[in-house]
RNA sequence: GGGCGAUUAGCUCAGUUGGUUUAGAGCGCUACCCUUACAAGGUAGAUGUCGUAGGUUCGACCCCUACAUCGCCCACCA
């Protein structure tokens, strides 16, 4: 027989497991099988990214499932890969250049290119490969990345099919524009924050007036959190029904510092409680301004340059950044007694989800696809419950945004993507820079949409052509990943045993960059949904309730708590700690759980293993040779299974690991493993041990892959090489024995009963009890008999008396345990005097709970409409309460 | 402005459709125990007006209403 070394090392056992998983290929999904499929998408961590807690919990929860459904008979694939992460991306890269010197434009394109990729090849799987550690089972032959060129194929593919159904357009509009990156964003990219801020008051003159004689009448104060833009100002706009600005119509202001002219316009949109009611409107920086300049027929001012520096149009103000310019303004209308007054203002503000630098709307000229037409059907089919959220409320949260949804700015201003696959003829269109090329008419000459670079201008035949320099936003291939990353658009075997996927688990903070789109993209082209069900788990905090992340300092590192406990213990205890869709306070001790675990499972798994002798194992369990604690232990590993099953089903992670956790330590470790130390049928009490462990092994397999697996390895030989892919225990009838298991529970209660008088009345440990059980039914007459031994060993005592007991033993105290009173003559052992004070105390307290059940019994319309059961449990708990009583009164007695 | 979550033992949290929970776990605490799988352990124990105030019900930690505190998300809060 193998055996198990004395000590738990996780470390020792971890990389070879895996290994050998990996070398049998175990985790490959064939697309050829009768079988039913079982399939998750792994959100694809990004290629910048270094393992967290938010991906321990991610992945262990998917990998739960995999390993789970792999176990029940499915082919199961989880499908891994990366995406390629633009912005950030070409960020480090940057960032790496920078250390040299050298900025990207010095490389140029290609170039540079060259170097993002060789940055990928080094560093791009750091990530996959901290998966590994956490024991993900990927199907890692399968592993993809979202630039390589099949799913960059099917961008262009869906890019192509959208632009020519006119879902995907270029127009000049108001965007988030992140000055460090030089790049537009999408609105779920910029990120808001409540800043406190100022609010400026600042007088706008009416024309003819400017010397502001007459306080209140020769100018129009405006309330502004942003000044540097009235460098933008066209006009001002004022509520039509504000009595205040009616005197203002047919004239004019003048812009201060600049001494533009400002139209008076006025809009029902806006506010007259908010500021002064009157409002600066810059069209090119703010997208409310822009749609009242499109209702007011505005023109466009563009005061700032690409990377947040004033331009040429402020004047005296050019070159200056946008921050140093709003001080500056500030101080000029101070001099210039325009600046009535500041008042602290809080609001949200927009923050680079890449760089957390604070986002410009600015008007640009950008790839957006048409989304109205795409959210109805994926609004449908939640609706519908074709897809359902866990827990159910992010339902409300994603039809929320679905139905409010605006149209996703695609273009990025960066070279790390995918390039649109649009060409221009220089030749047609005559433009400077390709990226102002404006495509809304409705003859699009000198334009080609397509997969390849045109040999020729389709309208002139010339060859002077040029590609659209802007790249796709990485979201654009990231919502195809479900069927790109199966070949789609071909219809390849993998994508018809596949997809749809069952599975996505994320965290809410994708839910609209990713989710949501993927099941639009799903719908519209595959013609199905790509997933059944959405899992939602919590974010990871640390313990004060802050995200954890990188820049604060306060993370977790999930690699050093694989070095401190293994990384079994780590997805145990992340797992038990984790309830439904409730976000995660972490802190270090949390990991003591699955470390105690793991080294108790450890070392029962040590002591059966050292114990079997290969004699006994032979043939199966024979029924009629079962002890009362081997059909106990035999019938709780059947409900066991069934809970567990039922706790998967409904995505209650932390519930099956806590039915585990009581399982194998509190019944099979602390009871089941006691009392096969006092077995004199070593055959059969060993083939239920084994079986029993091999059981719970089983179970936890998906929650700790790695420790069971080890322990798998050391048994003895089966047809189930290995756990991963040995088959999920279910009840199994024969073993079930209801009635054996709730005898086996007294038995229990009445161990501890004796115990608890041990430790009650102060008996030291040395004295052996002396018990006198009075069981006046057959029933448990038999059980006290017959595991007499098990009692005696394990509470310390000697059975003295069974049966029915006329006269209590002299200076006796006693328990109850169902109808079965114990008595302990304690004579000359402990000093009752101390005792009775806390005696007494609970014979108060348990006369409190009978007069509270008293009330109930009395009460008319109880008796009437509650269910006689529940009527009946009323009754017999009163009457337990009124034993316990007699009994403590009985104890007090004995020593009058 | 809208939406969502949390409030349960000293701490961190479970508690699935109202009645098998006279409210559970882990940690911590108290007492005893190194019993030949495990001291990262064993045995026994103490601790809760389940945020506040009402309501529905025969019955509420659970459902309804209001309030309080903390947190999150969304929104064109100039």
């Amino acid at each position: 027989m193998k055996e198990l070394s004395t000590r738990y090392n996780p470390h020792e056992i971890e990389e070879n497991i895996y290994k050998s998983w990996t070398s049998a290929n175990l985790f490959h999904a064939k697309e050829d099988t009768v079988k039913k499929s079982y399939c998750i998408v792994i959100p694809p961590p990004n290629i910048t990214g270094v393992l967290h807690m938010g991906h321990a919990l991610n992945n262990t929860i998917q990998d739960i499932l995999v390993r789970w459904k792999r176990m029940q008979g499915f082919e199961a694939l989880w499908m891994p890969g990366t995406d390629h992460a633009g912005i950030a991306t070409q960020n480090v890269v940057e960032k790496e250049l920078a250390k040299e010197g050298v900025k990207r434009q010095d490389l140029g394109r290609e170039k540079f290119l060259e170097r993002v990729w060789q940055w990928r090849e080094k560093y791009g799987s750091t990530i996959v490969h901290q998966l590994k550690r956490l024991g993900s089972s990927c199907d890692w032959d399968r592993t993809r990345f979202t630039m390589d060129e099949g799913l960059s194929d099917a961008v262009k593919e869906v890019f192509i099919r959208l632009y020519e159904e006119g879902l995907i357009y270029k127009g000049d509009y108001i965007i988030n524009w992140c000055p460090r990156c030089g790049t537009a964003l999408s609105d779920e990219e910029a990120e808001h924050r409540d800043i406190e801020g100022m609010l400026y008051y600042i007088k706008y003159p009416i024309e003819g007036k400017e010397k502001l004689e007459k306080e209140n009448e020769d100018y129009v104060v405006i309330a502004t959190t942003r000044p540097e833009t009235m460098l933008g100002d066209v006009a001002v706009a004022v509520n039509p029904t504000d009595e205040r600005y009616k005197h203002l119509v047919e004239k004019k202001l003048v812009l201060p510092l600049l001494k533009r002219d400002l139209k008076i316009i006025f809009d029902e949109t806006v506010d007259p409680a908010f500021g002064t009611g009157a409002l600066k409107v810059t069209p090119a920086h703010d997208p409310v301004d822009f749609e009242l300049g499109i209702r007011h027929n505005l023109e466009n001012i563009n005061a700032m340059n690409p990377d947040g520096t004033i331009n040429a149009i402020g004047e005296d103000y050019a070159g200056l950044d946008r921050f140093e310019c709003r001080e500056a303004i500030v101080e000029d209308l101070k001099q210039r007694k325009l600046l009535v007054k500041t008042e602290k203002h809080l609001h949200a503000v927009g923050h680079c989800y890449r760089c957390h630098v604070v986002v410009e709307p600015r008007l640009s000229k950008q790839w957006f696809v048409k989304m109205k037409p795409l959210a109805k059907e994926a609004i449908g089919v939640v609706k519908e419950e074709k897809i359902k959220f866990y827990p159910q409320r992010w339902t409300k949260v994603y039809l929320n945004w679905m139905e409010n949804i605006r149209d996703w700015c695609i273009s990025r201003q960066i070279w790390w993507g995918h390039r649109i696959p649009v060409w221009y003829c220089k030749d047609c269109l005559k433009y400077k820079d390709a990226r102002d090329v404006d495509i809304t008419g409705p003859d699009k000459k000198g334009v080609y949409v397509g997969r390849e670079k045109p040999s020729k201008c389709p309208t002139c035949g010339g060859s002077n052509i040029e590609q659209d320099p802007d790249v796709l936003d990485t979201w654009f291939s990231s919502w195809l990943w479900p069927f790109s990353t199966f070949g789609w658009p071909e219809n390849t075997k993998s994508l018809k045993k596949f997809y749809p996927t069952d599975a996505l688990v994320t965290a809410q903070e994708i839910i609209f960059f990713w989710v949501a789109r993927m099941i639009m993209a799903g719908l519209k082209f595959r013609g199905d949904i790509p997933f059944k069900d959405v899992y939602i788990h919590g974010t990871v905090r640390d313990s004060t309730g802050t995200k954890m992340s990188k820049s604060l300092g306060n993370v977790i590192d999930p690699l050093d708590i694989i070095s401190e406990v293994g990384s079994d213990a780590l997805r145990f205890s992340i797992i038990s700690i984790t309830s439904q869709g409730q976000d995660v306070f972490l802190s270090k001790e949390k990991f003591e759980i699955g470390r105690n675990f793991s080294n108790k499972l450890w070392n029962a798994s040590r002591y059966v293993l050292m114990n079997l002798k290969e004699e006994n194992l032979r043939g199966d369990i024979e029924k009629e040779k079962l002890s009362l604690a081997d059909k106990w232990i035999l019938h709780s590993l059947n409900e066991t299974a069934g809970k567990v099953t039922a706790s998967l089903e409904a995505y209650r992670f932390n519930e099956a690991a806590g039915i585990l956790y009581d399982f194998i330590w509190h019944k099979y470790c602390d009871w089941y493993l006691e009392v096969s130390k006092l077995s004199e049928d070593k055959e059969t009490t060993q083939k239920v041990l084994l079986k029993v462990l091999k059981g719970s092994l089983k179970l936890l397999h998906p929650f700790m892959p790695f420790i069971t697996e080890e322990i798998w390895q050391k048994m003895p030989e089966t047809e189930e090489k290995w756990i991963v892919i040995s088959t999920w225990p279910k009840a199994e009838k024969i073993f079930s024995d209801e009635k054996a298991s709730q005898s086996m529970e007294k038995l229990i209660k009445m161990i501890t009963a004796i115990r608890n008088i041990r430790s009650f009345w102060n008996v030291a440990a040395n004295e052996e009890l002396k018990i006198h059980f009075n069981a006046e039914d057959k029933e448990h007459k038999d059980v006290i008999e017959a595991n007499k031994l098990y009692i005696e060993k394990f509470a310390g005592c000697v059975i003295a008396f069974v049966g029915k007991i006329a006269k209590r033993p002299e200076e006796s105290v006693s328990a109850l345990v169902d109808n079965v009173r114990i008595f302990v003559p304690l004579g000359g052992m402990i000093d009752i005097k101390k005792e009775k004070d806390r005696i007494n105390k609970k014979i108060s307290e348990l006369e409190n709970c009978i007069r509270g059940i008293d009330n109930k019994l009395g009460n008319g319309s109880f008796l009437e409409r509650a269910p006689k059961e529940v009527v009946e449990k009323e009754r017999s708990k009163r009457i337990r309460y009124e034993e316990q009583i007699k009994v403590l009164k009985d104890n007090l007695s004995a020593f009058d």
